[in-house]
DNA sequence: GATATTTTATGATTTTTTTCCTATTTACTT
DNA sequence: AAGTAAATAGGAAAAAAATCATAAAATATC
């Protein structure tokens, strides 16, 4: 749905945030410095009047925005929050193997699967993640050469959580967040041989999140 | 941004989306059903016709679809146009611990960062992924419970894949790929007590291949 | 406080979009 | 294969959006 309103309101915000006023961020997208009157808005005769997509289509390219942020706009909906994530079609694994959720090519089929964002990663993780690529089989089997981890290092880790943690020597290293407190983090090695290792807070530099593994 | 084309596709995916021609979709939305025509979308002398933003109102009143939708359709064609979708930092895991890789608070730092796609998902993969979630611990440690397993039912499997893969008396299994050829495919379970498995091609009902995983 | 600049308002004109009309092609049904 | 409906093409007319021209109000500058 797109309404009239909407679509005045989200020029005028689009103005606001990048600093201009109607009749300046007209004139910076090169259309007549008028165009976004409120008097122009609604005709003579009182029906409301729509501006081309044209018009949107050089606003846009005048304030750098993207057609995500212009419907923000629209939708009143946080920027960050709308960019880049897809919903995909998410069942149990354990019922993967019951009738009916798949066709014959293995594609998802009939209605009782769920949906679920991804890549699933937050608001304030999204500007920030980044990815550390597998060297080595140090970490096998959970890790493998080749692979790739998403990375968010302003995550709050919770138990459990796979998490990259410097210390403050220098060492980086991939492990399983057993617990924490104020001052000691306790953390599990990949590999199950190696015995669980208790750190100061002092001697940690940062920690981070593991969100994704490519496969 | 939003350029002519972008629009007009997006109009396209709609109408397509939506079981519709374009000349049907414009019926719906109450609008003369030659508007959307091909030969409408340039004007006679050339110049390019864009859409006021009440036809693209209208047809998103007749498809019951919202901006979000309307958007991305066309970022789904920035997609397809551009080939990139979020590149992120990446550097190996081995230069992680060197200095100068990161900041006082984790994040990256420097120059000497590569890039790499997140999601890395090539444009035909996209719309037909699906997830699949954890129950239970069966298949520990590489997936615990509440892990989502993001699948890919068209992807060319290779050798030390992770696959999904239904048999056609309905077992579904998450597995390694060891070997394959023309008359079967030799798999490895995930936990290492079990031995690797041997199945002929005619009882794989498919297969899919493991592209990412949540931590 | 006077002056310049920006912003907004309003009507006439130009340009563009939409509709209307008819012809042709394509797809579907019997 | 014939008949019907839907989809597309292209031009002319109608409707609407964008521009132009001018003026008044608000804001900024000196």
């Amino acid at each position: 749905m797109l309404t009239h309103d909407q679509i005045w309101q989200a020029i005028d915000r689009l103005a606001t945030t990048f600093g201009y006023s109607p009749s300046g961020l007209a004139k910076q997208a090169g259309l007549d410095p008028t165009s976004f009157n409120k008097s122009k808005r609604i005709g003579p005769d009182g029906k409301p009047r729509w501006p081309s997509t044209e018009s949107v289509s050089r606003v846009l390219s005048a304030t750098g925005a993207n057609m995500s942020d212009f419907v923000s706009m629209v939708e009143d909906i946080d920027v960050q929050q709308r960019h880049s994530t897809t919903l995909i079609p998410v069942i149990g694994f354990a019922q993967a193997g019951t009738h009916g959720f798949f066709d014959e090519q293995g594609y998802p089929q009939g209605g009782s699967w769920d949906e679920v964002q991804f890549p699933e990663v937050s608001t304030s993780e999204k500007n920030n993640i980044y990815a550390l690529k597998i060297n080595g089989d140090s970490m096998e089997p959970l890790y493998r050469q080749g692979d790739v981890l998403v990375v968010s290092p302003n995550s709050k880790i919770r138990k459990a959580d796979r998490i990259v943690l410097k210390t403050t020597n220098g060492e980086v290293m991939v492990k399983e967040l057993v617990r924490q407190n104020a001052t000691h983090i306790e953390i599990k090695s990949l590999n199950p041989d190696h015995e669980n290792r208790k750190i100061s807070m002092n001697d940690v530099a940062w920690t981070a999140r593991v969100l994704w593994v490519s496969q």
